[in-house]
DNA sequence: GTTGCCTTTGACGTGCGCGTCAGGGTTTAG
DNA sequence: CTAAACCCTGACGCGCACGTCAAAGGCAAC
């Protein structure tokens, strides 16, 4: 399949899949003989691994971080257990659980901002209500 | 004072205030005889006033919005009561309180995004506490 | 006078995840 | 065979609130 079908299987778009490919998310894929490129369904795995774990709200460095083991979360698409297990002596054992920690301190960081924020601003407006 | 007094007085630098100038956030200060903006105590209450509602969340575009009734806010700088206060029939007298009333809820939708998106992260990582 | 910081306008840079356009070549349906 | 739809690379756009640089002039102290 061509860049377009494959965005489409993947529920994206082809500009998408070479921006991907440009910061290493995704490999090179192969070339027909006229050099457009062509996917297989590995492939459309793949980049659905790469748009759930954007979609979780991790960066493209990230993700770039550990592309190489992205694999481990399509492996037969029906992962039971956790995909990135925690080393049992405490230290991160693969960049994605870095990665995933640091974007859970980001986001929490960034939750209690902005409930922050709002809570001044309410009370900037006159005592808006809790919650 | 001159810029560089006036910045540092609201805390902020020159370049803000330019910047806020060029938006219309402030009025066009006056000018010595060589061009250059002279600001006086009343000015400097108005960028306090501009950098408090930039602090607060709101954008370039809100405070324009209501630019001309900055000095509401700033009356003696002691307000005790609401600065904007709600028309009783329901609907938005000022476009501060509309302002203010969109950018709460922006950011409730903001924080219930994030706050999901950092439930599912902690799930796909393998169930992260809650809170 | 002259040294050194301050100010002026204008224009580009920043981070992020792509969207969009330009100017070509390729594949496919009729 | 032709037209439409696709693909290629490269480059700029976006939104936001300024930061930063550049070239030129102003201001106060010594």
């Amino acid at each position: 399949m061509r860049i377009g079908d494959a965005a489409a299987a993947a529920g994206t778009t082809p500009r998408a899949l070479r921006f991907y490919e440009e910061r290493g998310l995704l490999p090179p894929p192969a070339r027909s003989t006229s050099g457009q490129r062509v996917y297989d369904l590995t492939d459309v795995i793949r980049i659905r691994a790469v748009r759930e774990l954007l979609g979780l709200g991790l960066t493209i460095e990230d993700v770039r971080g550990f592309a190489s083991r992205l694999d481990l979360f399509t492996e037969t698409a029906k992962p039971r257990c956790s995909p990135a297990p925690a080393a049992p002596d405490g230290s991160a054992a693969s960049p994605a659980s870095a990665a995933v920690a640091r974007r859970l301190a980001a986001l929490d960081a960034e939750i209690d901002r902005l409930t922050r924020l709002r809570d001044r601003l309410a009370h900037a407006a006159g005592g808006g209500s809790a919650q």
